[in-house]
DNA sequence: ATAAGTAATGAACAACCTGTTGTTTATTAC
DNA sequence: GTAATAAACAACAGGTTGTTCATTACTTAT
C-alpha cells in the first residue's frame, strides 16, 4: 500500500501553496486573494491547486484546522488534565506552565498567526481560537470559574470578557515583533487576568 | 448650487444599499457577496451602484467611517472633556456614563454592528472600534492610565488586554440578543475592568 | 407649472476569475 | 521493467466585474 503523503511532491507542492497564502494575506488581505494570486505565487499551475484544495476557503479551513489540531494535541501531551498544570504551578488560579506552552507553540507558528490574527486576517479564525484559549486555559478549571450566575456580573460576559483580552495580548506581541519570551509573555497574562488590570496598572490597591 | 445629497432617489437608493448590505453581511458573510448580490437585493441596477461606490470595498469603508464619525461626534458632544465625565460620576476611574451612552448608540445601529463584528464580520473594522473604545474610555484618562511601563506588566499589552476586551463584551452582548440594557451592560463592563476578573467571579477577595 | 438638471435604467462590452475536463508526464511499487 | 497512481497541464464554458451610452424618470429652483 502506498503512502501519499509522503510523496515528496505532494510536500513540496503544499508547502509552497501555503507559504503563498501567508504572503499573500499579509500582502493584500485574505478577502483580496484570487486562487490565481496563490498558483502565480506559488509557482504551479491553477489545476494543481484544484487536485488539492476545492478553493481558497477550503485551503484557509485546513490550514486553520491544523493549527487547531496541533494545539489540542500538544495541550493533552503535556497537561493531560488541567488540574495537573495548577498543581505545577503551585497554587496559582490560571496554569502558568500551560500557559507558558501555548504561546512557545504560537512562537514556532507566528508567520501564519500573525497574518490570520492581523487586521487583515479571518475573524471566524479568532473566534475559534478564542473559545479555545478560553476552554484551555480557564473553562476547565476545577474552581468552577463561570456559573450562570458570578458574584458581580453574569458568568457568559465574564468568558467573552477573557476570552477575547487573551487574543487581544497576542495579536499585540505577534504585531510589535515578538520581543518578548514566551514565558515572560505567560507571566504578563497571568498577571493582568488573576490582578485586574487597574492594579496592574498601579492605580489601584 | 443645487444640494445634491438632498436628492430624495439618491438617499433612496443609498438607503436600500445599506441595507442589503447588512442582510447579506448576516446572511453569507462580506466575503461572498458580489456586487451583484447587492443591486439584486436592493432592487437597483447595477450601474447605479458603480455611480455611488467604487466596489463592495469602497461602500465598506464609507459605512465604516460613517460609523466611527458619529461615535466620535457623540462622545465630544456629550462629554467635551473626560474629565467632566469622570467627574459626572463621583469619583470612579472609568466614565460610566460614557460608557453608557456609547452603548446607547451601539443599540440603536445594531443591525450593522452585529453583522461587522459578528464571525462573518470585518477584522479591520473591529481593530478600529477596539482602538477607538480604548482611547475614548480610558487611553485620555487625567491618571495618565498607561506609562511605558507601568507597575507590573508593559503598559502596550494593557491597552491591547483591555481594549480587545471590551470588544469581546459588545459582541457577546449583540450576539446574544441584546437581553440587558445599555445602563446594565455599562455596569457590568466597568465592574469587571476596575475590579478585575477574578474578583467578579468571586474567585479573590 | 414648467424647464433644466440630475439620477436611475437597460443593454452591451471586454477583461478577468472560476472550477471542470480530458490529456500528458513523472514517480513509485511490485 | 512494467503497471498503477497521482501531479501537472492546456483549454473550455459560465459567471462577475467595471465601463459606457442612449433613454427614461424623477427632483428642484424659478
Amino acid at each position: 500500500m502506498r503512502n501519499n503523503n509522503a510523496d515528496l511532491r505532494v510536500i513540496r507542492t503544499k508547502e509552497s501553496i501555503r507559504h503563498a497564502l501567508v504572503e499573500l494575506i499579509n500582502e493584500k488581505g485574505f478577502e483580496a486573494i484570487t486562487v490565481k494570486d496563490i498558483t502565480t505565487m506559488a509557482k504551479i499551475n491553477r489545476g494543481t491547486f484544484y487536485a488539492h484544495y476545492q478553493d481558497k476557503f477550503d485551503l484557509m479551513a485546513k490550514c486553520e484546522e491544523e493549527i487547531m489540531l496541533d494545539m489540542s494535541r500538544i495541550t493533552k501531551q503535556n497537561f493531560p488534565s488541567v488540574i495537573a498544570a495548577l498543581e505545577t504551578d503551585s497554587k496559582t488560579l490560571t496554569p502558568l506552565s500551560l500557559t507558558v506552552t501555548l504561546f512557545e507553540y504560537l512562537n514556532i507558528n507566528s508567520e501564519f498567526m500573525k497574518a490570520v490574527l492581523g487586521p487583515k486576517g479571518d475573524l471566524s479564525f479568532q473566534t475559534r481560537l478564542k473559545e479555545f484559549m478560553w476552554e484551555t486555559l480557564y473553562g476547565n478549571n476545577p474552581n468552577a470559574f463561570i456559573k450562570e450566575e458570578n458574584f458581580l456580573v453574569p458568568g457568559q460576559y465574564l468568558a467573552s470578557y477573557m476570552g477575547t483580552a487573551i487574543i487581544g495580548v497576542i495579536q499585540q506581541w505577534l504585531e510589535s515583533g515578538r520581543k518578548e519570551s514566551p514565558q515572560e509573555m505567560a507571566r504578563i497574562l497571568t498577571t493582568i487576568t488573576v490582578n485586574g488590570p487597574y492594579f496592574a496598572a498601579g492605580l489601584k490597591k
